[in-house]
DNA sequence: TCTGTATTTCTACATATATGGAAATATACG
DNA sequence: CGTATATTTCCATATATGTAGAAATACAGA
């Protein structure tokens, strides 16, 4: 069904973030929004070599979470917010709305608070 | 510095649900959610074999988004809700509010809506 | 203590992932 | 066309991960 392939996408989206050198880039990208960057500030920025960003930034794409462009010589790229909207709102569904698991305003509210 | 921790743990936290089988246990102790499920009854649920549950249910407990308690016999698994409280409002705070990249109503509101 | 049931650990293996140096490609510009 | 720069692709490799059968362990109850 449907149902499964949205789950297995949203898996997947989560792997993608579930590594350190891309949680940076997408909270990066992020950073920049919508302005987003080329792949050689990412890299200085980040202290990531050549190759490995590019792997790490195909990953992104492959997931839809970022977007690039090319601007001549360099390649910009951007975070996702369609994308993210949606994994976001998956997740806030499941465990705020669907499920009373965890109190709205603990997400929306502060950032970080106790109890 | 504590802030590259609590990157990578996030980082942890979503690689832990970034696996079909894994975001599927989640999904299914939040709709079970405060009574939690027993490992049987969720290796029923899933049709996933023993061991292979075990080793999900480890890497989830792992990363502290589900705690167990036991009941005789049986292990009874119960989603974290201070731990995905944590990592929504983390990701919330980076899309919605340290950078306005995804609208907040988008996320709370109505969990699925077009543009 | 013996037995039965629940769950984990052991073991094995195939596959995926992360990493990065070196070479290849793409684009711009003179 | 030749050169310079940005980025990717190729290649190799180490490590991690997902999967699961079989054996071991943990607990309850007779």
């Amino acid at each position: 069904m449907a149902e499964d392939a949205e789950l297995i996408r949203y898996a997947d989206m989560l792997a993608a973030m579930g590594t350190e050198p891309r949680l940076r880039i997408v909270r990066l990208l992020l950073s920049a929004h919508p302005a987003g960057m080329v792949v050689g500030e990412i890299g200085e920025e980040l202290g990531i070599p050549n190759s490995t960003l590019s792997h790490h930034l195909d990953k992104l794409k492959n997931e839809n979470l970022v977007t690039v462009k090319r601007e001549g010589v360099f390649l910009r790229y951007m975070a996702n917010n369609e994308a993210l909207q949606e994994l976001l709102a998956f997740l806030y569904a499941e465990c705020c709305t669907r499920n009373r698991v965890v109190e709205p305003k603990k997400v929306t509210c502060c950032g970080k608070e106790r109890s």
